[in-house]
DNA sequence: TCAGGCGAGTTGCTTTCAACAACCCACTGT
DNA sequence: ACAGTGGGTTGTTGAAAGCAACTCGCCTGA
C-alpha cells in the first residue's frame, strides 16, 4: 500500500512529478541552481532533516538530475552538481518563482529580484517557440499520441 | 512532528510549493485545465483515493486556486473551476510537460502533443519579457529584497 | 413504494513517509 | 589527545496516503 507512483502514467507531467514532485525536492534543486554543492550546505540552508536530504539527493542522482562527484580523496569528499537534465529544470523553477511572486508575495514585495543580463527584470514569460506568442491554455490544443494504447492525459 | 511547512520561508518557490507541491496536486490542476470539473470525474480519471481528492480540492479552494460552485439545487451539485490564480499556473504545468517530453518520453514519443493556434507545436520556451531572449540560469542575477530581515533564497 | 443508482463526499483502518535526534567514521587542525 | 568537520546511517514517533466501506439526498424505473 505504498504511495501511488506516477512513473507509468502516460503523462509527461506525471512523470516529471515522479522525479521532482516530492516534498523538498524542488527546494534542493533551487539550492543547486544557487550554487550549493555540498551535503552540509544543503542541510543548513534548507533546514531539512539529514536522512530526508540523503534520500532526496540519492533519488535525484538515480534519476540523472544531479551528479555525485568525489572532488578529493583524503578525506573523501563529494559534491552534487546539476547535470544537463537538471539544468533543464530551470524553466520549471522560474515559473514557480514567477507565480509565487505574483500571488504569494507580501506588501514588502517579492523576497528575491532577478535581473537579466539585458538589464531588466526578466518578467519570465512562456512563449511558443515558433511564433513567439505568449502561451495560453485557450490557444493550445492537445492531441494524444496514437502509438500509445491507453488514454494519456497530458 | 508534522511535515515542515514552506509557507513562512522567504522564498517564492517555497511558497508556491506550499500551495501546489503536494503529491497529486499538480495532477488535479492538470485535469482542471483539461476541463474536468466534477468530483467523480477527477477521481476516475486520476485513480486517486476519494479522501485524498477531497482534501486536495479543499486545500486548493482554500488557497484560491479553484472555486467551488453549486451549479444546481436539487440535488445539490457543485463543480470546481480554476480561478485566475489557478489559470496562472499554466506556465508551471507546461514547463513540466516540456521537461517530461524531453527527458522521460519513451521511444514511441510523448504521450500528448500540443498544437498552438499558430499551427505549430509550441516548443514552449521561457523568455525575458523585456528583451525576448531565452532565459538561462547563467544570464540571470538574483538579489534579495532589502526590506526583508532574514535571508531569502529565491 | 421500493430497489437501485449517482454525485459527493466521510469514516475507519493500515502502511509508508517525514521529523528529530543521536550516532558513526575518517580525517584534520591545535 | 581530542574537538571539529564533512557526510552520512539508524531508530523512533506522528502524520500523510491508500483502500474499502459507508452515508446522505435525490432521482428514475418497475
Amino acid at each position: 500500500m505504498r504511495r501511488t507512483s506516477f512513473a507509468d502514467m502516460q503523462c509527461s507531467v506525471a512523470r516529471t512529478l515522479e522525479v521532482v514532485g516530492e516534498w523538498w525536492t524542488m527546494l534542493v534543486i533551487r539550492e543547486a541552481f544557487n550554487g550549493v554543492r555540498r551535503f552540509d550546505d544543503f542541510q543548513s540552508r534548507l533546514g531539512i532533516a539529514r536522512n530526508v536530504l540523503a534520500a532526496r539527493l540519492q533519488s535525484l542522482v538515480d534519476h540523472g538530475v544531479l551528479e555525485r562527484r568525489q572532488y578529493q580523496d583524503r578525506p573523501p569528499r563529494c559534491e552534487y552538481r546539476l547535470t544537463e537534465k537538471g539544468r533543464d529544470l530551470y524553466p520549471v523553477l522560474v515559473s514557480m518563482l514567477t507565480w509565487g511572486d505574483r500571488w504569494t508575495a507580501g506588501p514588502e514585495g517579492p523576497p528575491i529580484t532577478l535581473t537579466h543580463e539585458c538589464g531588466h527584470q526578466p518578467d519570465a514569460t512562456l512563449v511558443c517557440g515558433h511564433c513567439g506568442e505568449k502561451l495560453d491554455a485557450r490557444q493550445v490544443r492537445a492531441e494524444r499520441n496514437p502509438n500509445l494504447a491507453s488514454t494519456p492525459t497530458s
